[in-house]
DNA sequence: ACATGATGTCTAGCATTGCTATGATGCTGC
DNA sequence: GCAGCATCATAGCAATGCTAGACATCATGT
């Protein structure tokens, strides 16, 4: 009952994240509209019934993706902050490094950020990357900043707001860097060229 | 042919918009995967094909309730740019308004802004409303500001990333009018508090 | 007035989707 | 060696977007 369960349960856990890696990959090449459960079934190359034995349907297994994602943003983020020299320009490196996960997977930054989801956000349950990530926007404030927390959250939804634009065909690809030099500038409180209104 | 033809004519557009409306509504009202063609033609009380002859297809119909909201999210920015008495609040209200609109409607909103489109933007066949929606952003913004198509792009873009990540849950509902605040007295250059990190 | 042709609409069906009940197969533990 | 259980695939369900073909309705020309 031990080493040849054991192996078993090793097995269904590669089998598992198998599935995850699967789906993610297909989604990045052709989009989530092209994960079927046929397809991800022939991917992995086993029938669809076992997709439903490790995860409650399609949504569980997009929700997996994004789970992986926030893991892997925050790690980015907080590589991004740390290689900075001093404050002001962490705010530039995380902003920046934000974008570029969002543009080089497109897929994955939906699943995570814009698809449909029941994931908890600011809430007791939210995963622990997913806070970790949300955490390394709030560190690129002073800590003196009573509504640092609030900056993040701007600063974190007008990144949002540019990279799901921009994926979705609804402002130019290019001028992605003016965009974040302004945001960063305006935000930062260093108001770069005749600013206001 | 003349007069027969012509009620007919009426007849048809009446219907066209009958659709329009009715998905609108079913939009709003259980969400847009809730929209249907059977729903949708139970509605109008006619039967599927008829929604094939008036649109291309599913994705048809969504565009044309997108453009109708173009065109009313630009009559109504439009009014709160005129109604704020100095330019300095024109963009407050500008981008209160545009909160709201998303806020009040969220499937027309999503139609416009999140689904998947093929409306062209920022492009020569951009649909005029859409286009005049974003010049009244770029009016907020003083006229020898070199810059101001870029300061309106990136309003619009934080603006959005605050309604679609409020909008799917991913940060809380409340708290609207703090960013809102905190946003456009950073754009507008006039930092609020301790704002540089 | 009546057949004719075109116009408009519906019924019925196809392929695909997410998901599941049922049955076959093979392994575990006695 | 055999009972029992876990594992997996085949086959099927209801719902989806979309379409072909039959059917009816109505304006028009003789």
């Amino acid at each position: 009952m031990s080493a040849i369960s054991n192996r078993r349960e090793r097995e269904r856990a590669q089998r598992h994240q198998l599935i995850i890696t699967a789906a993610r990959e297909l989604a990045e090449a052709e989009g989530w509209e092209a994960v079927t459960t046929r397809r991800l079934a022939e991917r992995v190359e086993y029938s669809q019934p076992v997709l439903y034995s490790h995860f409650n349907g399609k949504d569980a297994i997009l929700r997996a993706v994004a789970i992986e994602g926030f893991g892997e943003l925050a790690a980015r983020l907080r590589r991004a902050r740390l290689a900075a020299p001093e404050p002001p320009q962490a705010l530039h490196a995380v902003c920046r490094s934000y974008l570029e996960f969002a543009t080089e997977q497109p897929a994955l930054y939906q699943a995570m950020f814009v698809l449909p989801t029941d994931v908890k956000f600011a809430h007791a349950e939210t995963p622990p990357p997913l806070r970790a990530a949300f955490d390394e926007f709030v560190s690129c404030f002073r800590a003196d900043n009573p509504r640092r927390e609030l900056f993040a959250e701007v600063t974190w939804s007008a990144l949002h707001g540019i990279a799901a634009l921009s994926e979705s065909g609804r402002i130019p690809p290019n001028g992605q860097s003016e965009r974040l030099d302004l945001l960063v500038g305006q935000i930062a409180g260093e108001p770069s060229g005749p600013a206001t209104p």
